[in-house]
DNA sequence: TTGAAAGCGGTACCAA
DNA sequence: TTGGTACCGCTTTCAA
């Protein structure tokens, strides 16, 4: 009984209960643990102790002992946008690998939340630190300058980066989005976007829309803003309805991303318009129903698992040189490519 | 210079050099920290050396002397899914108050990913587990076992759960779809789902399919299987396509889920067929896009984030009686309500 | 190749 | 209300 522990809960067994049942020193059981050299015997004895008493080291006495956790910490604006699950996942397959745990954190858009959980994540003692965007409270930046901890930026091309950066710029990812319509003959392009002020990358989408539409000499003023972040299909039938009733000319709607677009499309396909023949949407992002639906959706292809994986090599080198010493100086501001996809609805 | 360590980088601040700065021993700093008793004077003066030095407490450490971690782990199929990663925010919601943190794992629907996960996560000592499904290794088991750790499965109900289970019979659920669609008048109803033998909720609904079909006398063979989990929306139109090519005189699709439903709805309209007057089409989960797509998608709605918060409320009960002494028995089987959705789509 | 001792940074416990 | 001391479980360091 009290050898599968079904009855009785003892408390589990600590590298001394491993090192008494092997016969050795708990030292020997440590340097098995970590791979490090032991005479093959002694290490088959020390493993099957392991194993028959199911011994899971404790990782915390490890880091502390050690002086290194093995956490990465991740932060992201919404775990629900498969944008931002997809970097995560980038993240979590070039650093598994390695030993590296993610300590991931959903900052739900705000700024205070996202200082809240460096607070709590710096707790941790995480090896590197990953956020999404560039922007961030003066609190937050003192607490990861003083951490010493890497730092990578993701998402955004901040002009001064706290550290390291990987992501493309929305500003110009949204002007080529316009150039693309007006290429295509539109002239009167409306914009749909969030009303919130939180999503920094939607405001850079936006600014870049105007920019464009005014670079070209087009109105830029047909703008709708609607909904929280993060912005999801149901804020797209709504919004297309205001552009329209706002503005019934308009020939082209620029979303904000793919999600609003496909609620502005089916608020269409309701009103019996034609997509893009009535009027042209086109989304960003590349989210999976963009790629689905009839017609299918004109975005911006964003790499966001790479975005994920670049961050995680990005960390790792930064590692990697602390390990030898060198001062990690980060290769800052890695540009990650995106590019308007030409589909049917734009 | 060194007070916001923009040039040297200086090892952190530790509690013994809070304690000095402040004229106190490590204990009262520690006390104040942990909001216990202190003199109030006393108390703003460790404050504003905490402040000064931007003194942040080493979890490890405290972990490692208190013997107990704040981290509870979870462990999902697939972040990428909109359901559970809206369990996991009903988790966190429900923990965060609480001063826990999430320690999330992926295990992309493997049992052997699920063991190397947990085994991984056990060596945090975190005070209790979240699972998705009831299906686990042997060698889970005994981790989970030994650990001594609060064990909740979600997702399913499980007739003999490790500890407890949140969750709804998807066996159920199904046949209850297959009801509704047979009292809709429809016989010759196909079921569409994934190949693979992993997802054990998707197989459940199948078996629920089939179950049910029997049951009512109709023909139970219209099965299409395709596509590794997770199920995505580019895996409803083929599987639609092969069942109306293997039975063109279906009447009804059933889907395992929303996904691949409106992946067939899409497809349909291609071939320029009406749903549901020419052929109806259900899904299930209840996800955006369900009730955002034109026809709008007959499901069966479940409260993922609902499972969330009451994992998480469950396994709070748990701690809370280990606090006071008494074995954690927690309450076996939490149902979780879910309901057909009926809409245009069938 | 292996072992003994010291100590990582906190908290529990008891004493003052 | 506060402080001293032991110690959590492991790794580092040094010696054998």
């Amino acid at each position: 009984m009290s050898a599968n522990g079904s009855d009785i809960v003892t408390s589990p067994p600590r590298m001394s209960d491993v090192a008494r049942l092997a016969g050795v020193s708990k030292m020997t059981v440590s340097r098995v643990l970590a791979g490090h050299s032991v005479a093959i015997t002694t290490r088959e004895r020390v493993q099957q102790a392991i194993d028959q008493l199911g011994y899971v080291a404790d990782a915390a006495a490890g880091a502390l002992s050690s002086g290194r956790s093995e956490f990465v910490a991740v932060l992201v604006p919404s775990l629900a946008s498969s944008n931002f699950s997809d970097t995560v996942r980038g993240l979590s397959a070039s650093l598994e690998p390695h030993g590296l745990q993610l300590l991931i954190g959903d900052t739900d858009y705000h700024l205070d939340r996202e200082e809240r959980l460096v607070r709590s994540m710096l707790r941790h003692q995480p090896r590197c630190i990953a956020l999404t965007g560039s922007r961030h409270t003066e609190a937050t930046r003192t607490l990861l300058r003083r951490s010493g901890v890497p730092v990578v930026e993701m998402w955004d091309a901040p002009a001064d980066p706290i550290d390291a950066a990987v992501g493309f710029s929305n500003v110009n990812a949204a002007r080529e989005m316009v150039r693309y319509l007006a290429d295509k003959g539109y002239e009167r392009i409306g914009f749909i976007g969030g009303a919130s002020e939180l999503d920094r990358r939607g405001l850079d989408r936006l600014k870049g829309f105007r920019a464009q539409m005014k670079a070209l000499d087009l109105d830029d003023t047909r703008i709708i803003r609607l909904g929280e972040s993060p912005i999801t299909m149901s804020h797209g039938g709504p919004a297309i309805a205001a552009l329209l009733d706002t503005w019934p000319d308009t020939q082209a709607a620029m979303c904000v991303s793919d999600m609003s677009a496909f609620g502005a499309i089916m608020e269409c396909h309701r009103r019996g318009l034609t997509v893009p023949d009535d009027i042209a949407i086109a989304g960003f992002g590349n989210f999976e129903v963009s790629a689905c639906c009839t017609p299918t959706i004109t975005t911006v292809s964003v790499d966001a698992y790479g975005i994920g994986l670049r961050t995680g090599e990005t960390l790792l080198a930064a590692l990697e040189a602390r390990e030898q010493g060198i001062e990690p100086k980060l290769n800052k501001r890695k540009r990650v490519a995106y590019e308007v996809l030409a589909r049917e609805s734009a």
